[in-house]
DNA sequence: TATGAATGAGGGTTCATTCAT
DNA sequence: CATGAATGAACCCTCATTCAT
């Protein structure tokens, strides 16, 4: 009985925890703050987690699993399908994680703060769940490009650097948008429409991408 | 002397606190350490620019202003330029201003940060300085598009943000990218490079977009 | 023992608050001072109190509550007490709040203090605690006065305050009195030999007043 | 001319002081307000009074010796006028003092400050003005006592601070009296009135005042 | 296991004051 | 004479953290 109230505390203060950090950001998000909303004492932040800095990390990976979890990268797509619908399937599932409602919505809003100002747990955070995405989303990219791109390839690197870039970029201006396009719903029809509109910009790039011969002139040719 | 180094120590203040908010934010900045790296005492902020805010306001505008001097969104190419060149050129200058050296490089760096920590100051610098070029933006996509496409268009409106989103990741993932990519440089050759990268996909994407039509009838099908 | 150190520790604040308030007023006292003479730390004032003011309010109320505790208005007379007895005990206690030692001397010199310099505390006060003293006093003063005298009386009301201006004067020009009668101790029986001046001056005006239509008369007559 | 700015300069920072100063007491005053009514620099207080305190003694020298050439203590009265009307004056140009408009007005307000918050510049006003005013009182109260009373008896000291207590009491508790009498107006009138029935009470006091034998007497039966 | 109380470092801000012009 | 700029001390307050219970 105490210790499922103690179990309850600590799952009490991470749904706090991936309130308050993932809208004010891991320095001015406050230990009280958590604690008040998770109806919690203010010492027990550092006796389940150690200090502020161990209740992020822990909450940092449970967001991610959460996350993939609820939303997979292939969506349930057979790893034979075609490399269009695989790409579109990875688009949607990360829009999902970052913008959708509940637990693993904070996954998403958290990675965002992260990429940026990076703390102590990012080099865990990025060789468990981020590389294996990345190297996912390469590898379907160099299927798309074909020919003879490999994942490896600079170009196939900085063409899934386009893709992640535009996904991101939906979450992180947020506010900009709300301005410039005030009647988009982020709700599951618009995060649907949103990863269609990603996918097909993609897709068009990817198909009528210059090879890397051509990309080098160019490159000359302005610099 | 004493009026110039009043001047001066402004300046320095200016260029202190560009350093300091842009790495750590606005919150986890502290005037302290701003007027110890201006070697200006802690009072002076408050005397030269009210508060804490009023530093950064400052500086936010400061920012553009030096930014959009020193690499305007057209990088001195004619109006009456092809839009594929004038896409390139919008997103080189962008680039350019968010990696460059000096003190113009806060402005990407502190714009980032706005994007989704917004501030009070957030409001004046999007009217005055991101929906201008926003607008220019669209406007050279939906001559890039081509056939009916207006500036003002969902579509339109989609596809900018898909060059911008590319742009913005480049800076803000840098941790990442140190990771993935070590062996980009990004000097001025590099950004070149990116910015080659960028227009080179987003204007194989836009010249194969799918119409409108296509479009709905795509997103229908998937949701 | 630690939970007896917290309250104790409550308790050390509130008395240095005393101190340093009545001696030097609210803005010019400082929390830093407070805890020093408390030996508590600085942020122990906004954790039992909430901030300065937070202290000062509760000050405010212990030493009123203390103060009539110790020496009630009516000084243990029965209310049927001749006025002229209860007059004198209301005066008596008046100045034993305000010139006695201890504790609930404070209470007397932070009323001073709150008079002329009102903070937001004083609302509160003024209808806890002065409002009925005032009216007790009122209602005795009526009493000596006969004839027609009732409590709410203008003549009545003016006459209250100069049995209390009176009692405030003592104290609150000690330093003045400190030269000009230096042979005055204001120890008890000190007090009590004040109390009997002022009973007996006002008594004799009382008596003697001229009545409401009196003077009507003779104020119209200088002004 | 530029004396004349000079002179000008600081005639109005006497005046803005006298505003502040007698509002907010010294402490809470501050010297950027004072400037900034006076429509000075921040450094003209300094050179013109050396410092803050500097300031306020100036001021307080001015404010008694302006209040006191317009409200002299006899109000015009021939020196050998009955004692009731000379006590009638003396409370009259005693209120005037404190409870006037004008830059005189701050002579009353400083000193209800200055009694028991006293600063360095007491010492000087308190021989220069207080004493004179207060033998002054204590000789019209001996004579109004008659029979054998002394200006320097204890009996005649005591009546004589009676007297002044009520005087100060309407100033003092303004805000206190502003909830109990509403409807009193401290206009010329109303200050002609407040002066009538402090001398009618006083004046009942004293001639009805039990000499020295009772005195102790009752003390003595009381204590 | 959980808690209320206490701590010390540091936050932004404001102050009276001084300096060179 | 007067001023704008600069200073450093001190203000109140908040923070993450620890301790004894």
């Amino acid at each position: 009985m105490q210790q499922a109230h103690g179990n309850d505390t600590k799952r009490r203060l991470l749904d706090a925890a991936g309130e308050v950090f993932s809208t004010k950001g891991f320095k001015a998000a406050t230990v009280r703050e958590i604690c008040r909303r998770a109806k919690a004492n203010v010492a027990a932040v550092h006796y389940h987690f150690g200090d502020k800095e161990g209740l992020y990390e822990a909450l940092l990976v449970e967001a991610f699993e959460a996350g993939l979890r609820r939303y997979p990268p292939g969506m349930g797509l057979n790893e034979a399908a075609a490399p269009q619908d695989r790409l579109y399937a990875f688009i949607h599932s990360f829009l999902l994680r970052m913008l959708g409602e509940g637990r693993c919505a904070w996954c998403g809003k958290l990675m965002a703060r992260e990429m940026h100002e990076p703390t102590a747990a990012l080099n865990h955070v990025m060789s468990q769940y981020i590389l294996p995405l990345a190297n996912r989303l390469r590898g379907i990219v160099a299927e798309v490009l074909g020919g003879d791109a490999q994942p490896g390839d600079r170009r196939t690197m900085l063409c899934a650097m386009s893709v992640v870039g535009q996904c991101q970029y939906i979450f992180r201006s947020k506010s900009i948008i709300d301005v410039m396009l005030p009647e988009m719903r982020l709700d599951e029809t618009g995060i649907a429409d949103l990863a269609r509109h990603i996918a097909d910009f993609s897709l068009g790039a990817l198909k009528n991408f210059p090879n890397s011969d051509e990309m080098h002139r160019d490159a000359a040719a302005v610099s």
